[in-house]
DNA sequence: CTTCATGCAAAAGATTTGCAAGTTC
DNA sequence: GAACTTGCAAATCTTTTGCATGAAG
């Protein structure tokens, strides 16, 4: 019983480029392209949203693979070196990823009663923080930003009471 | 033997408010002010920077408390509520916290190298988180502010090699 | 045919929980 | 005295690891 409103039509174009882009990756560490790997990478980018390890491995033998939660907990950090996932924390739950290849950048709003998670790009953020890594000396690789608050809808149901 | 480094002397002042804060805190939720959940909150607010649970445990035990692990799990979310302190991941790191009753808002710049943290104000940032929430209806309770790098210092000694 | 990948089960860590005994209000 | 806290140990959950077997280059 598979739950697919979490899961994404992604582009085969798309696919194709990321699973190119993972076997060089591969194979300037000398590692092998496995159809296990592959299928965790197919599994990840078809995922909407935030996703956790659990999760991953399920969808994966969806697919029709076998794989067990060691392979992809020790594939996980291929994914995130490739650029294929990013871990993506949110305060106090448990650790979650997200697919970014081939995705725009985007950062999250969060409302901490129901969980849901409206993603929002804001130009002036990206400048902003090249500025402050200059400043300070950093080279920047990367962010997490993370609002936290209450949506309307939770905030009506709560005065409600 | 315990590392002072990271420990910071707190105002009396500052001290006894926070814990007059959390007492206020517990007397709303019909919870009970103890000698033991004093110890925590002091401890934490003595931290300078982020620091783990086991951390926190061992400086109330330095402090003179004797206190199981159990309990201190068990006062982190109360600390939080009440906002003496906050969680603060960084990425694929344990879990950590750190100490906010009092204390300027900052956002961090994490070295990814050598873990070296940053503490930097940005008036501007703010700003624009308001408007951001504003414009999806949210109302804006708190946010996660991470910028990852490389520091000069860690860049100077890769290209070294 | 060498090196790497995988599954399994065990291990290690982190966090939570049930319960009996002790405290706070 | 009732309700809440605590420590302890056990239970859970997440993630890592050793080892024997199987696959990739």
């Amino acid at each position: 019983m598979r739950d697919y409103r979490n899961k994404l039509p992604v582009a085969d174009g798309t696919m194709k480029e990321a699973i190119d882009s993972f076997q060089t990756f591969l194979r300037l560490r000398s590692l092998r392209a496995t159809d296990v790997r592959e299928a965790i990478v197919r599994a990840a980018l078809a995922c909407r949203g935030h996703f956790h390890v659990e999760e991953l491995a399920t969808d994966v033998r969806a697919g029709g693979f076998e794989v067990s939660v060691a392979t992809v907990y020790r594939a996980l950090p291929l994914l995130i070196e490739a650029g294929i996932i990013q871990p993506t924390e949110v305060s106090g739950e448990k650790r979650s990823y997200e697919a970014v290849f081939g995705r725009e950048h985007h950062d999250h709003l969060i409302c901490r009663q129901c969980r849901r998670v409206v993603e929002f790009q804001f130009e002036a953020f990206e400048m902003l923080q090249r500025e402050v890594a200059a400043k300070y000396d950093f080279e920047l690789v990367g962010h997490l930003h993370e609002l936290i608050g209450i949506c309307a809808e939770c905030r009506r149901s709560s005065s409600r009471q």
